[in-house]
Parts: C-alpha cells; sequence; structure tokens
RNA sequence: GCCGGCGUAGCUCAGGGGUAGAGUGCUUCCUUGGUAAGGAAGAGGUCACGGGUUCAAAUCCCGUCGUUGGCUCCA
C-alpha cells in the first residue's frame, strides 16, 4: 500500500501500482471526467503513470494552468501527426504549450504552407482528436532513439537526442504517430473538441539566425467549441483597443512612408497629449532634484566610438552624417548617454555636490531592423524621457531606490496597475556581450536587486537581458494582445564614468570616479503613449485626453450662446471643441461618444434662457444643469484626485 | 534582416481577366432639431509602385516599397 497526499492535506491509501487517474476516479466521477493532468511529488506525470511509492500528488483540469499546459502541449502532438499525415517527408523538431495555445516549429522542406492550408490541418487534426487516441508514454534507449530519427533523416531531432542522457529518454505514442517528449499529456486526444491554426512564422531552429528557418505553425484548442469562439472574439475585441487603430482615429500621430519607416508624425492632438505627460514628469521630477539640461542631436563619431556604443552598434545604425570638411563624421544620437557624460565633465564637482541629476526629453535615432518595426512601440525616431545620475558609490543604493519611488509614481498615476518589474541580468555563458569589469557587474547587480528588495518590490530575474554596459531594472506592460514592452527602466553603470574619465573631488582631496544611473520611466514618449492607448482604449483619464469638452448646439440659433459658453470653458482652461454642424443632436453625441470626449454639453433655448449648461458624461450619464464654474471646480477637483503630486524629497 | 499575410475613395472595407463598388467622411441644398446616425444632390480612385503574361490586367506571375503576425534584434 502507498500513501497519497492530496492538496487539501489528506492522506489516502491506495495500492501500490495504482495511477492518478485511479486516484481522481476514487474522489469523484466529476472529476475523473474533467481531470487532464497530474504531478507526483512536484514532477509532472501522465495519468496512467502507476505511483509506487508515498507521495504529495496534484490532479489538474482546465481550470489550472497546469491542466491547460498538458492540454496544449498533447495538442501539439495531434498537430505534429496532421502535418506529417498531410506532407509527409517533414521534418519536425519542438512543439511546446505557451501561454495562450501551443506552435510545432516543423521543417517543410520545399512545401510552402500559408493560412491557406489551415483549414485542411484543423479537419485533419479533429479527425485524429475524435479518434479518442491514447497517449501513452515509452522508454526508450539512445541507440535507438537515434536509430528512429535516422531513419527520418531527421538531424533536428538526433540533434535534440545527443543532448540527452541514456536512459533518461521517453517517447510518446498515440494513434499511429510518434514523437520524442518529456511527457505531461491529456489521457486521450478525444479531449480536444476545438481546434485552430492561427498563423504561421519563420523561426530559428534553436532561436539562432544562423541556423536553419523553421516554419512554426501557432495552433490553439479548447475542451469545448464554444471557448474557442470566445476566445477569438476577446482577440477581437483587444485588436479594438490597438493603438494603431485609436492613434488614427483620436488624430493622434501618423507615419508617412515619404518621410520614413518607424518615425512618426505627431499630430496637433497627440503633440499636446506629448506636452502634458511632459509637465507631469517634469513637475515630479523637479522635487526630485533633477535639474533639465539640453543637448542637441548630434555629435562626433568619436563620442559613441569613446562610449563604446559604436563598436557595439555602428555598422546597424544610421551611418554617419558626412560633411564639407574631410574626415569630419557625426552620428544622429541614438542615446543621450554620452552627451549628459560631457555635460557632467564641464563642471568640475566636489563630493559635496552629488548626486547630480540631468533629465532630458531627448529624442533618439536608431536604425532598427524593418521586421522590428511595430506602431509606435518600435520606432526609428523616440523620445526618451532620460536622466543621468551621477553618485557617489555611497549614495548608489538610496539614490536607485528613489528612482524607483519615482517610477512606481509615474506608472500609479497612470493606471498602469499591472506590469512586471524584471531585473535584467548578463548571460554569465555569454562574457562577450558586456564590457567593464567583472567586480563591477556583481557590484551593479547585486544594488539593483538590494533596492528592489528594500522597496518590496515583487521583481523577477533575467538572465541575458542586462544592456552591454550593465544591468537593470526594467518594468514591463503587456499591451491589448498580450505582448510585454519595456516601458521604465532603471540602470547602473560603471562603465560609462570610466570611458569618459569622470570624476568628482571627495572629502579626501583625491579624486573619485562617480557611478552613473540611467533612468526612464516613461521609457519612451511614444511606447508610453501606445500603451496608454491599449489599456485605457482611448478612455484617457480627464487631466490626459486631448478633448475634454465638445459643446453642441442644439440647433444654428444656439451657436451664439454655445460659442460664449465654449470661450467661458477656455478662460476655465479646459480643453472644449464645438460642432456646430447642421446635424441633429443625436448625431453630434453618437461622435462625440464614439472619439471618447468625457464630457458633451448640449446647449438650447432652456441653456440659453438660464444661462447654464447641462452636461451630459461620456457613456450616457446625465449630470444636469450647472454654472460653468461650477463645471470647472468639478473637472478641477476630479483631477486633482486622480493625479497627486509626487511626494517632497 | 528572415518566414507568412495584406495594400482598391480621406477612413472602414466588398469585389475580382472585359470601362471601378458600398458605408462613412467631405461639399451644397432642404430641415432648426433636446441626449448614440433627419433627408436629398454632388465631388472624390493611374485599384501602392515597376516589370511580365494576355486581344484585354485592379484582378494572374515576378520584383520593389509600405504595412501586418511571428522569428532574430532592441544602446
Amino acid at each position: 500500500m502507498i500513501q497519497i497526499t492530496l492538496p487539501d492535506g489528506a492522506v489516502k491509501e491506495f495500492q501500490s501500482g495504482t495511477t492518478p487517474y485511479e486516484v481522481a476516479s476514487s474522489i469523484s466521477e466529476g472529476l475523473a471526467r474533467v481531470v487532464l493532468s497530474a504531478s507526483f511529488n512536484d514532477k509532472t506525470v501522465e495519468l496512467s503513470t502507476p505511483l509506487t511509492e508515498d507521495g504529495a500528488l496534484t490532479l489538474y483540469t482546465w481550470n489550472d494552468e497546469e491542466g491547460k499546459k498538458a492540454f496544449w502541449h498533447s495538442s501539439a502532438h495531434i498537430l505534429a501527426q496532421a502535418l506529417e499525415e498531410l506532407y509527409p517527408g517533414i521534418k519536425l523538431t519542438i512543439g511546446p504549450a505557451i501561454e495562450n495555445g501551443f506552435y510545432y516549429d516543423v521543417d517543410f522542406g520545399s512545401h510552402t504552407v500559408s493560412d491557406k492550408d489551415f483549414k485542411a490541418i484543423e479537419d485533419k487534426a479533429l479527425e485524429i482528436a475524435r479518434g479518442k487516441h491514447e497517449f501513452k508514454m515509452r522508454s526508450v534507449s539512445k541507440k535507438d532513439a537515434l536509430a528512429h530519427y535516422q531513419r527520418q533523416n531527421n538531424e533536428f531531432k538526433i540533434e535534440l537526442i545527443d543532448g540527452l542522457t541514456d536512459g533518461d529518454i521517453t517517447f510518446c505514442d498515440h494513434s499511429s504517430f510518434t514523437d520524442l517528449c518529456r511527457g505531461g499529456h491529456l489521457p486521450n486526444t478525444g479531449h480536444v473538441k476545438a481546434f485552430k491554426i492561427l498563423s504561421i512564422a519563420g523561426a530559428y531552429w534553436r532561436g539562432d539566425e544562423n541556423k536553419p528557418q523553421l516554419t512554426r505553425v501557432y495552433g490553439i484548442s479548447f475542451p469545448k467549441q464554444k471557448e474557442l469562439t470566445e476566445y477569438l472574439e476577446r482577440i477581437e475585441e483587444a485588436k479594438q483597443r490597438d493603438h494603431r487603430k485609436l492613434g488614427k482615429e483620436l488624430e493622434l500621430f501618423t507615419f508617412s512612408a515619404k518621410v520614413g519607416q518607424g518615425l512618426p508624425l505627431w499630430l496637433p492632438k497627440g503633440a499636446a497629449l506629448r506636452e502634458r505627460l511632459e509637465n507631469f514628469l517634469k513637475a515630479a521630477q523637479k522635487k526630485a532634484g533633477y535639474e533639465m539640461v539640453v543637448s542637441p542631436h548630434i555629435g562626433q563619431k568619436e563620442l559613441y566610438v569613446t562610449s563604446g556604443h559604436y563598436a557595439k552598434y555602428g555598422e546597424d545604425s544610421f551611418q554617419p552624417i558626412k560633411t564639407p570638411k574631410e574626415d569630419e563624421e557625426f552620428l544622429l544620437k541614438p542615446m543621450n548617454c554620452p552627451h549628459h557624460c560631457e555635460i557632467f565633465n564641464a563642471t568640475r564637482f566636489s563630493y559635496k555636490d552629488l548626486p547630480k541629476r540631468f533629465a532630458e526629453f531627448g529624442t533618439v535615432y536608431r536604425y532598427e531592423q524593418s521586421g522590428e518595426l511595430h506602431g509606435l512601440t518600435r520606432v526609428r525616431g523616440f523620445t526618451q524621457d532620460d536622466a543621468h545620475i551621477f553618485c557617489t558609490q555611497e549614495q548608489l543604493l538610496s539614490e536607485f531606490e528613489n528612482v524607483i519611488d519615482l517610477t512606481l509614481y509615474v506608472l500609479g498615476s497612470l493606471g498602469f496597475e499591472d506590469f512586471t518589474a524584471q531585473v535584467s541580468v548578463r548571460d554569465l555563458e555569454k562574457p562577450e556581450k558586456y564590457i567593464g569589469e567583472k567586480e563591477n557587474w556583481d557590484k551593479a547587480e547585486a544594488a539593483i536587486i538590494k533596492a528592489a528588495e528594500n522597496k518590496g518590490l515583487k521583481y523577477i530575474i533575467e538572465s541575458g537581458e542586462a544592456a552591454f554596459y550593465g544591468p537593470k531594472l526594467d518594468f514591463m506592460i503587456k499591451d491589448a494582445l498580450g505582448r510585454k514592452w519595456q516601458l521604465g527602466t532603471i540602470q547602473v553603470d560603471y562603465n560609462l564614468p570610466v570611458r569618459f574619465d569622470l570624476s568628482y573631488k571627495g572629502s579626501d582631496n583625491e579624486y573619485h570616479r562617480p557611478v552613473m544611473i540611467h533612468r526612464a520611466p516613461f521609457g519612451s514618449m511614444e511606447r508610453l503613449i501606445a500603451l496608454l492607448l491599449e489599456h485605457t482604449g482611448g478612455n484617457f483619464p480627464v487631466w490626459l485626453i486631448p478633448v475634454q469638452v465638445e459643446v453642441l448646439p442644439v440647433s444654428e440659433r444656439f451657436e451664439n450662446y454655445a460659442r460664449k459658453v465654449l470661450k467661458s470653458l477656455e478662460n476655465h482652461e479646459i480643453r472644449a471643441l464645438i460642432d456646430a454642424r447642421n446635424e441633429t443632436v443625436g448625431k453630434k453625441i453618437r461622435e462625440a461618444e464614439m472619439k471618447k470626449v468625457p464630457f458633451m454639453m448640449v446647449i438650447g433655448e432652456q441653456e440659453e434662457a438660464e444661462g447654464l449648461i447641462s452636461v451630459r458624461k461620456h457613456g450616457g450619464e446625465s449630470l444636469g444643469t450647472m454654472s460653468v464654474e461650477a463645471f470647472a471646480e468639478m473637472i478641477y477637483r476630479q483631477i486633482a484626485e486622480s493625479v497627486k503630486p509626487f511626494r517632497e524629497v
């Protein structure tokens, strides 16, 4: 007999050799119907794996991440079988479950797959699913495993098996299909009732662009058709919040092929929005002890050779600008740091002057690969809300913590509650990617983690995500479709101070090297506004929204009074427009609603007679009639409540 | 940069080897209105660009540019 501990702490006794599925059945018939996978002593097992020792068993259903993972992993097997049957001779590589669905990377040989093939693949997959084929794991010797894939000429699987230890190799069979697999499946294919191919994409073998490119087939599957339909509807809804769509509708920004790829053009409403955001941050930075500086858009090539950026990115950047003078070359600035280093160098500072905090909304230009450009989130010209803090080693920790405070204040004020704090450290296996001394990297990484700990920040550590000159604390935010983007970033840098020979006079009358913190709470104006659009669906908070009020005269007879109201609103610093077109009120309201204007003022006979305004909120709620002054009071109060000033330093 | 999709009126999109379509916006007129679309008329397109196939190309093929879903990259 064996003792099985269940998640609720209950201990039950079973015959040795009992399977997790049988345990589920013993608990209830209902559970047995919905159980999808299991883990035993924190190791993934099949539901059919006989348990032969005491241990803790967890059963997973569709409502658990682990259950979904098994579901989608199993679906990847089904996809692979379907592909193999439809396109004989293809080579399978890897096919994991992902956050939403699964994919399989396949070498299709000479066949080109396109969306026209999706239907056939889906039909075949569903046909396989309906066969209720059991997933069965079996151990295979390394020799047999290699022989299996040598017969198929599948160099990819052979490479995978080469990296495995003999004795640890398992295959999974279902129907007539066999795949190299670690396990974690559904009992059988019959659980999969809905199956959809989402897209295909090129993907490099092992994520290395120097290796062959495979075709990645993305799919998703569900236990019920209805859930697939709902999933697809959610995707469609998310697309309604796409910042590229909203930016066009709300007249914030545009692109022009003539101006160039990835170079946004800001329309009046968008430019004014940027200005409000800049002023918001400037006010907070002023309280936090920052000083604004200004640096030019270009710098001599030598500047970036000194900083090390030229060696790292020179080839892949906008190429140097020539001048009439021979051998003179300038680069469009791809970052502000070197300029700020020279600003620091312009003055001899004593330890009593530090920290120096130089801030600039600096526009930079980076030649991003064409395939990387994406709306406003990845562009070739963008404005960083940049600042560089030059401080002593002793000040580093508290300065870093202060920047965390500022960043959290900024994110909070803008309503970004759901972010991931990511400590981006170097990849210890690829030291060639980084510059600087190991001790300094150790110090810098330790300082970031310490600061995050002190601030009680919940963070994750990502290796290999550091900048080439130093580690970072990045604030990652998801867009409408769940893609993660880096907004705020705080970086510790021991390298540029050396390269620019920065120093300050210490209390010992000796020169010392300052430490540098790079930081941008927004990240960039462009990306911030993109994410803000996707998070709010364009319903910005009142203090930010381009048009706060639309004045809607009921007919031409009331246009004069409506214009007086408009003037009065403007005198109260309220951003208002008038819609004096020859249209019905209903139509004007509808359009103002669609433009997401938070307040509408319908102006007719009654309002004019009383000298008041009647206020309708976005969404339909009526606030009744009031004076412009009373309205202004209300809106001021609302703004004051939604965006509080940064704490005094 | 690589793999796939897409590019038709200002915008959203349908169509598709035989003289270019809708809705919306725009202009003008009628209507003078009360909280999510009042009515009529009109203007507006080298069907992204360049080649090719064909009696005939917006449509099929190739290339370029732009865009988009991924991969790689992201100072």
